[in-house]
Order: C-alpha cells, then structure tokens, then sequence
DNA sequence: TTTGGCCTCTTTCCAGCGTCAAGATATGGA
DNA sequence: TCCATATCTTGACGCTGGAAAGAGGCCAAA
C-alpha cells in the first residue's frame, strides 16, 4: 500500500518502514548519530510510535544486527557457491563475500562486531555469528580432514581472523586508505590467497 | 594535590581527573554509555566544568584515543623488546603486546579501531595508528628484504589483519567464549604463530 | 449491520543529555 | 596590593528515550 498515497491513521507496515529508515540513518550518521525520533519522523510518523514495534531503540538495533548476520551469511554462501574449484578457492570466496558485505553496510558491519562495546545484546534465539562460524568451519574441516580438533579449530580461528582483520581495517582507513576500489581487491585477495595457502599448507603437513 | 583533603573551587588537575573518570566510565558503560555529565561528576565538578579543558564530548574521546594509540605503541614495543630471538619470533611479540592491550582495555580499544562508525576525528597533528603500522612494518621488511615493496606491503596488511582479527573476535566473545584465559592464550599464540609462519615461508621463496 | 475489544498511532510529560552564556571565585604576575 | 585571566558554578535551551493516557481505525462476533 501507500505509494505515493495519503496514509491514514494506520501507516500499514511501521516495522518494516523502521528498520529500513533505521538502517539508513546508521549509514549516514554512526551509531551515536542514530536516534528513533529520527528513524521515527523519515517513516513520517510520531517519535513514540515506534514503542508499539519496538521495546527500545536497542530492541531495533538488535533487529538490524539480526538481519545484518542474515544477509552476510548470504553474501558468503553465494560468494562461495559460484567458485567451482576446490576448497581453497572457496574458502577465499567465503572471504569475498564477507568483505563484500562489510564494505557495503559499513556502519552496521562495525555494529554487529562491536556489540560489547555497544552493548547491544541479542535475543534469545539469535544465533548472531554462530552460522558464519559455522560456513567457515565445514570448508576448513573439509581442507583439514586427517587434522585433529585442535588444529582445525585453530585454523579456523586464523581464517576468520584474517579475513575479518583486513576488513576492518580497511573500514576503519588503516589499511589502503589512498588506494584506488581496483586496488584494494587487489590487497584484500592477496590477504586471503596467503590465509588460504596457510590453511592448505597445514593440511599437507 | 587533594588526596582526601577537601578542594576548594578549583580543582586542580580537572583535565587529568577527566581523563581517568572518563576511561573508566568507557570501559564500564561502553561508548554509548559514556557522558560527560557522568565524567564530571565522578570529578566532584560541575556538569559544565569540563568544556574549559575539552571543546566537546568527541574531544575526550579524542584524547582518549589518542592516549589510547601511545600505550598500544608502548606495549608492543616493550613485548617485542622482550624476545631476543629473530625476526619472527619479534613479528609474535608485537601480537602478544597488541592482544594484551585490548584485552584489558576492550571497549578502548573498540573505540580506536570503530572511529569510522563513531564518528570520531582526530586533531591535525595526530598520528592515530600510524605509530603501530611503522613497527610491524619494520619488522616484515627486515623479515623479507629481498622482496619487492609490493610483497612486503601485502605482508605487512596479513600481519596486521591476522592479529587485529583474532582479538577483535575474542573481544566480541566470538572466538574462544568459553574458553579459560590459558586456553584462550594458547589460542591467540597458534594464530599469530600461523601468521608468522606464512610471513617466514614467502621470505624463502 | 452493529457493536465491542484490540491494536496502532498521537499527544503530553518527564528526566537526562550536550552545549552555551553569564556570573562567581581563586590564582599569579605586575 | 591589585587586577587580568583562568577556572569553576549556575541556569537555560533544545534535543533525546521512554512512560502514560487518550484518540482513531480494524475486525470478528453477535
């Protein structure tokens, strides 16, 4: 409904109007920029009608940290879907995709991995990261099938971090800050090729 | 000045008093906990006291940071100068000193590193992590001296990442949440010995 | 079709926030 | 001793998140 179209009392879909009005304005000003009057008045609304969908301005930050894990697990699934080569690749894919995700939403990237900073606590049945650490841990364990517990967990901490490290960075303009888009690939995969031969290096160990 | 004794209305070192509560605070409330109206009143000062010492907010938290920057340098260079061995072992001891850092100032240290989503500019002068990407870099280029600038940059990137990845997912309680602090260390020892492993086996190729 | 209950949204209010302006007070050099 | 200056306090403004109370529209039961 509405587009375009007087609303009347009701507005019809708020929820939905919020998160998206909200995942805008994390973008454009911070997390210390975001307020719900604001979110409130872009979805043309009063400042305390959000409260009918949302307990409190972190109930709605958690649902965009919700959302945020969703789509970066999509991200990385299809990013790694489309390579056909063996599990390295894909294990840069994974990467890929993850850093493709991270350099599109920055604001909420950085949220959804500064919640304790933040303080913004997730709901019970919210899994969080629980799935990309999981994406990662099936290709790794898959490299690293004759390996024992131990070094595949350690080898998926490496990856992870690795590959979370470079992002961040990268967000944060410590790594590549003057680089030219074209470029910074260029740093990014060279980051994951090198985790990747790691990983692959201690497989054949 | 002022141990126990009463002050009058001055106080005598405000901006350090500020300095102190403020990181404190951050540390127990998280940034978006943190006000300057709380800062001033653990100063025993007036809630406007502290715009004589700091333009705003963002200029404690500015300061903080930047104080923030000089001990992360501190302590790196003092891990790094404990180890007598090679190169590499130096290249472990800069990870060690940076995950100690950030594990005992968490939310500081997620401060530093999320300036971009915080909104948080530094003064003119200031370096920022400048400071840390010039002592990993110096030992990356002592570790490949005979590689092309391009090689020991992209090094110097995997360094970084792989180190700055692995705390920042154990600060999030990501990575290692259950884990004691023993087995976390081990943990954190076996990424950075991955990464200095990797660094080592492309200076031989 | 009418009615009554419920969900959605608005209005109003509160305390706390950062910041500014104006006034009070102490300090230290002339 | 005196006064300019730096330091701190008080009070005010508009903003915030949240609570409370009432108005408006929807829908199912009668």
């Amino acid at each position: 409904m509405s587009v375009g179209k007087q609303r009347g009392y009701h507005h019809g879909d708020l929820r939905e109007a919020l998160v998206a009005s909200g995942r805008k304005l994390l973008e454009e000003k911070g997390i210390r920029g975001f307020t719900l009057r604001e979110c409130a008045r872009r979805a043309e609304v009063s400042h305390a009608a959000p409260a009918h969908h949302f307990a409190s301005m972190d109930d709605l930050l958690a649902e965009l940290v919700r959302r945020g894990f969703a789509e970066l697990n999509l991200a990385m699934t299809a990013e790694a879907a489309r390579i056909e080569g063996e599990a390295a690749a894909r294990l840069v894919g994974l990467g890929v995709g993850y850093m493709a995700f991270a350099a599109a939403n920055p604001a909420l990237f950085q949220l959804m991995f500064t919640r304790e900073a933040n303080r913004i606590d997730l709901k019970e049945g919210d899994e969080g990261a629980a799935g990309i650490r999981r994406l990662q841990a099936a290709v790794v364990d898959e490299l690293l099938a004759d390996a024992s517990a131990d070094v595949r967990q350690r080898m998926a901490d490496f990856a992870w971090a690795t590959m979370h490290g470079f992002i961040a960075l990268v967000l944060e303009g410590e790594i590549g800050g003057r680089d030219s888009s074209r470029a910074l690939k260029a740093r990014g995969l060279a980051a994951l090729a090198a985790m990747a031969e790691t990983v692959v290096r201690v497989s054949r160990s």
